[in-house]
DNA sequence: GCCTTTGGTGAGCACTGCTCTCGTTTCATG
DNA sequence: CATGAAACGAGAGCAGTGCTCACCAAAGGC
């Protein structure tokens, strides 16, 4: 019957985390401090140890819960218009990804930006992490099943069909060399536009970015994926 | 005629930016420690100060420096097939910001990766970060003048024409508002493939790299910039 | 009711960026 | 060439960090 430590622990939990975040905005991931944290939180910093066995941990679940957030987000995106034709569903998950980008600008540097180089990501971030992609990857599966075909039409070496191949079987799902590789463009592009935008490389480039992020949405829609 | 103290100055700042890179490649942007260096230096902590200011100056010298190198990789390319086509020279373009991000995989990360929150870039960044996006502009002029037209073409709001005129004025320079809008993707794609090989997107997804990046560099050339 | 698990305390270690003072060395100027 | 200013290095010290450990109190299962 959810014990009394239970709930606390979870309260606890979810309180370093809140405040994890907050400083996270505040001064980015090397400004997150456990012992501000136990501070504020009227604790002593030894204490938080009981919470998230290290500083890294702690940037772990702020990590895990981030890919959660954006991968359920486009989730959320794309069902509200599963009745839709596959270019609004595209446009649709397009924009959650950049609109949860503009809210979430520190978490989104957190999974998109600079990894620390001995960091390796712990087993428990690959799943949230693959949320985003299954997204896309049913858009794809659906263009494909529709008979569509990509706008963007490129000569594909020996080497790269290979590869393509080899993606093939560990996604378990028939896609067309050219489908496979306008999406795999699709998908770089929209985080490479969001993370120029986000990392500040437009700063003296491009004024109004809204604008810009959804006439990149159209151009991949129209002139790569070939949905119109 | 250069002074003992100016050549030793020189050598120490150098040295201290060296010991500098060293730490970023091991630990990041983290784990570059003033001590640390000051102690493999032989020097007291304090001395590193008559160097540099702060740690923030020694690490946006490394930008500075991160920045200067990857442009001038981008126009010794250029510069080494001038003579020959515009496609090979975004190719050869392309393939050196690719293999300059493999062979400094830490200072990339520095100038593409997650930007501290209240970091503002000062003003001598500016400068030598527009030289790679120089030499790609270079390029686009250069594919206006030959006649070329891109091959993605789609739909241009009213909004997102404002902005590229906009943009055409402060660049100063005469390019299609398709062409530009397809120069703009390119760059974006370009980068945001490197940055999602660097920062470990493609574990799991992409085996061999180097041949997705060759056939990347191919789709951008023939599918959107129209260079065949 | 006992006894193990769990949670919080406070001291302490080794490290960090940065400041300040105090001599010493180099250099340009009178 | 002597002298004063500028540059430099040493060392102590402050405030902060992550993390460990021994200790003690409270909650919960047997």
């Amino acid at each position: 019957m959810a014990g009394f430590r239970e709930r606390a622990r979870a309260e606890h939990i979810f309180e370093i985390k809140r405040l994890a975040r907050e400083q996270l905005v505040m001064a980015g991931a090397a400004g997150v401090s456990l012992r501000a944290i136990a501070r504020e939180l009227g604790m002593v910093s030894s204490a938080i140890y009981r919470y998230f066995p290290s500083r890294d941990e702690l940037l772990t679940a702020l990590i895990v819960d981030a890919h959660d957030s954006i991968g359920s987000a486009a989730e959320r995106a794309d069902a509200a218009v599963a009745d839709r034709d596959v270019r609004t569903r595209w446009m649709e998950v397009g924009r959650s990804a950049y609109w949860w980008a503009a809210k979430h600008p520190a978490e989104y540097g957190l999974i998109f930006g600079t990894p620390v180089p001995g960091y390796g990501a712990p087993p428990d971030t690959i799943g949230p992490a693959t949320r985003f992609t299954t997204v896309l990857l049913g858009l794809l599966v659906d263009v494909q099943r529709e008979g569509g075909s990509p706008a963007l039409h490129a000569p594909i070496s020996m080497r790269a069909r290979n590869e393509l191949a080899a993606m093939r079987t560990r996604l378990v799902m028939e896609i067309d060399d050219q489908l496979l590789a306008a999406g795999l463009m699709s998908w770089i592009t929209l985080f490479g536009t969001i993370s120029f935008i986000r990392f500040g490389h437009f700063t003296n480039v491009i004024e109004d970015c809204d604008t810009y992020f959804e006439q990149l949405l159209v151009q991949l829609s129209a002139g790569v994926l070939g949905l119109g």
